[in-house]
DNA sequence: GTCTATATAATGATAGAC
DNA sequence: GTCTATCATTATATAGAC
């Protein structure tokens, strides 16, 4: 029988998929293998400490992801505050498949989960809400308003991805960022 | 030894406490066991399906305190729209503990939940959206913005209850329903 | 680095005494 | 209606061949 292999990438792609559709209790060492493609024993030669290492993997991950197609676009200066909101909206949107997806936020912290991975969910939202709150700074918000401004939109985001996951309808996810972009705009032609 | 013993009412609130707590795959037989502090065999002999069983008893137990101490009042037009809406932010306030409990309608939606719980899950809301548009009617929105304004303050109850789970602030609740307050005034106040 | 096979523990569930 | 005791199944995790 050939060796299936997979690159790190892909294979923590997968790991992330069924985390933030099904939680930590949620999830099987099986259904990852299946998912994967690799046989339970594969999985925990590359995370020997269980299903433990592959989450705080997974979360590292799309923490790197978060930084690097989220946070990192915000910051950049070089563009204007409209086109880095509206850019950011749009990978919001497609990291969430239009809300049909979770955020692992959400879904790795009921129960008793782990603190540590606690504490690297909420230090991803804290830069994300910081970047947001400079951009606010850039087109006029004084520092409480940018900081209300950007909880809010995180809120948004967050309550919009349960209702949607509630509801079915899958317009309930971009008809709310829509929403926040035209607040938005409005914000930026009032300075 | 004695035979312990618990009315159906306070088993209830101890089943939902767990289950809101920790999800539906999160929670064993064996923690509702020692919560409830009735044996494993006397859980299922009062709920023989099983933990499935259990869950719907929640939902069902949950759905009515909904309508009996939320819905109820918002639809009972012999009180002011303004006492009406505040009146429901203090029992929102105290349902989830200002915070620090979560949502059932987020917490049983991962992974495969049954079809039959959400679509209860999914009627409470619905409930809920409708007489809160209601409300809106009273205080002068069209109805497409009351459809808009119900939508929202709701989806920012469970942004704001995922978000004060992540960070552990426990203010970022209360200080959302209070913004919401005001918002309602304020649109009260222009007929 | 992946596989088959197996060990160990926990979980959902049942039987039967009181 | 609750209990003790037990079963069957599934879960996490490991051993060792290739």
């Amino acid at each position: 029988m050939a060796q299936q292999t997979i690159d790190d990438n892909s294979l923590l792609e997968s790991l992330f998929e069924i985390f933030r559709n099904r939680g930590y209790e949620g999830t099987t060492i099986s259904q990852l293998s299946e998912m994967t493609g690799l046989k339970k024993s594969s999985l925990y030669h590359r995370f020997p400490a269980g299903k433990d290492d592959m989450v705080k993997a997974v979360v590292r991950y799309v923490s790197a992801q978060l930084h690097q197609h989220i946070i990192g676009p915000l910051l950049d200066s070089q563009e204007a505050p409209e086109k880095r909101f509206s850019d950011m909206l749009a990978t919001v949107k497609a990291i969430y498949s239009d809300g049909r997806k979770n955020c692992l936020l959400n879904v790795l912290n009921l129960g008793d989960a782990k603190d540590d991975i606690k504490a690297l969910l909420n230090r991803d939202y804290q830069d994300w809400i910081a970047a947001l709150a400079k951009l606010g700074l850039e087109v006029g918000m004084d520092p409480q308003e940018a900081a209300i401004w950007s909880g809010h939109f995180l809120t948004i985001v967050q309550g919009a991805l349960v209702i949607q996951r509630l509801t079915g309808d899958a317009s309930t996810f971009g008809n709310c960022m829509e929403y926040e972009q035209k607040q938005f705009l409005k914000r930026c032609n009032k300075p």
